[in-house]
This record gives structure tokens, C-alpha cells and sequence, in this order.
DNA sequence: GCTGAGCGG
């Protein structure tokens, strides 16, 4: 399931909403959450979008990725990438294929 | 009405 996004470097005046909004053009939104603080209110930067395929998620990536939001490059890719190589430490297989 | 780590629960 590699239809989950990280989506990072993103404005404080981007929330829930306005990912589902960005990422909606792209694919059907399973779910948009947006890291905000809970302690502060403020958004932390970064939120998670998951799409209801891969496909419309790699969409999303492809056009959201690199893009300039807010004046801000803003960084979309998918939830805990599987850097290939290295035995052990990090992530196990399993999750993130691309 | 601001600032800035980046993977939530």
C-alpha cells in the first residue's frame, strides 16, 4: 500500500481541507490529515493524504511533488520510502514499492 | 499575527 503520501514544507495556512482540495485533483482522497499541533494549534508543516490507489497517488506525487505552494516548494512523496540496498536498519520490506 | 522540524496515532 504505497497509496499513502507525506506531504512536507507545506505552509501553515495549508489544513485538512486544502490537501483534500490539492490532492483531489489528482485522485479520489481516501483521507487528508495535516499534522497540526494539537498543543499550539499550529500546523507543524507536514500532513499525510492517502489516495484511493497507488496510481492516483503516484498522480499526486508527480504533480504536487516540487511544486511551489504559498510561495514555498513544498515536498509530496509517498509515507516512509523503502530506500533499496542496505541489509537491516531502517524499514523492513514490505511497505513501499514503487 | 509570527515561525520551519520534516513521517501521523
Amino acid at each position: 500500500m504505497s497509496s499513502k503520501l507525506y506531504v512536507g514544507n507545506l505552509p501553515y495556512s495549508v489544513t485538512d481541507d486544502s490537501l483534500r482540495s490539492n490532492f483531489s485533483e489528482y485522485g479520489a482522497v481516501a483521507s487528508a490529515k495535516v499534522m497540526t499541533d494539537r498543543e499550539t494549534g499550529r500546523s507543524k508543516g507536514f500532513g499525510f493524504v492517502e489516495m484511493g490507489t497507488e496510481a492516483e497517488a503516484q498522480s499526486a506525487i508527480d504533480g504536487l511533488n516540487g511544486q511551489s505552494v504559498d510561495g514555498r516548494s513544498i515536498v509530496v512523496n509517498v509515507s516512509r520510502p523503502k530506500e533499496a540496498g542496505s541489509t537491516g536498519g531502517g524499514y523492513r520490506s514490505g511497505a513501499g514499492r514503487y
